[in-house]
DNA sequence: AACCAGGTGGAGC
DNA sequence: GCTCCACATGGT
């Protein structure tokens, strides 16, 4: 890897690829500017990666942040050998071996997963999108992803007249919570299960959408965010009559221990992207 | 054209 | 503490 004032060089290629970083579902803002070649913004910045089969290069006037972002300096070999010989992860692995865990802004994946809920990707794509355009900060080429001040200015009426359907008032009830001083940052300091709840006192955060702010923002491990692919997927592997979201959640961790938020990740792109 | 989506809130027990 | 259901919207 090569760090140059405006640019990163990656030669090792073995766990990263940007397709498979960019469409496993952590992330809803970018965009596919041609063959290999990604637009990605993050809070109010933003990068260019391009990717051959040689290198992939990230480009940015934010090499600190970004650097980070992609989460660069973990080592994914470390991972993916540890998780190895857990059941179904062998072929998860293989299939989404260019999968990182990025490091997103907080209020940004509070926000985005709570759109999440009960919807599509491509829709909460959307959703964020024109989101963004309406509230967030004009910075020449693209907008930023709007502040919890200015999110907290809207009613409800302005949340369901860009398409966020009934997560309107929880847009609109969690930024007035957010911008009068919920505190974002101190959830850093809990250990799993309470910032789990923490999460939850938000409105239009349950404990699903809670696990994904933790394993997207915070890069919690000990996590296991439990939706209708993972489900589907806890089917194939256990296939026990077991229905009950945090009951599968538990044997799951139980399962794939220290690594269980990678694992998901796997996981969750092989079903979905997969087949 | 139905079905379904990175589930949650709320009512009722 | 549980289970059950309504919920807005639009992509496929």
């Amino acid at each position: 890897m090569l760090v140059e004032k405006n640019s990163i060089i990656i030669t090792d290629l073995s766990s990263f690829d940007i397709r498979q970083i960019l469409d496993c579902g952590q992330i809803f803002r970018y965009s596919k500017m041609g063959e290999g070649l990604y637009r990605v913004y993050s809070s109010d910045k933003t990068c260019m990666v391009e990717q051959t089969s040689e290198k992939a290069v990230i480009t940015t006037d934010d090499i600190e942040y970004f650097y980070n972002f992609f989460d660069l300096d973990r080592d994914y070999g470390k991972i993916k050998a540890s998780l190895a010989d857990k059941p179904f992860m062998k072929e998860a692995i293989e299939y989404g071996r260019g999968i990182r865990i990025l490091n997103q802004d907080k209020w940004e994946m509070l926000i985005s997963f709570i759109i999440s809920a009960n919807n599509h990707i491509p829709r909460i794509k959307g959703i964020i999108d024109r989101l963004c355009k309406s509230l967030g900060k004009d910075m020449g080429e693209y907008r930023a992803f709007p502040t919890a001040q200015k999110m907290a200015e809207q009613d409800e009426n302005f949340y369901a007249a860009i398409g966020a359907g009934y997560r309107a008032k929880y847009l609109a009830e969690t930024s007035k919570a957010v911008a009068q001083g919920f505190d974002l940052d101190e959830i850093a300091n809990l250990d799993g299960m309470s910032a789990n709840k923490r999460l939850c006192t938000l409105m239009g955060i349950g404990p699903k959408v809670a696990d994904c702010i933790l394993l997207f923002a915070y890069h919690r491990q000990d996590v296991f965010p439990v939706d209708t692919w993972i489900k589907k997927v806890y089917k194939d592997i256990v296939g026990d009559g077991e229905n009950n979201n945090l009951a599968i959640r538990k044997k799951l961790i139980a399962t794939y221990g220290e690594y269980s938020g990678y694992a998901q990740q796997y996981l969750f792109f092989n079903k979905r992207d997969g087949k």
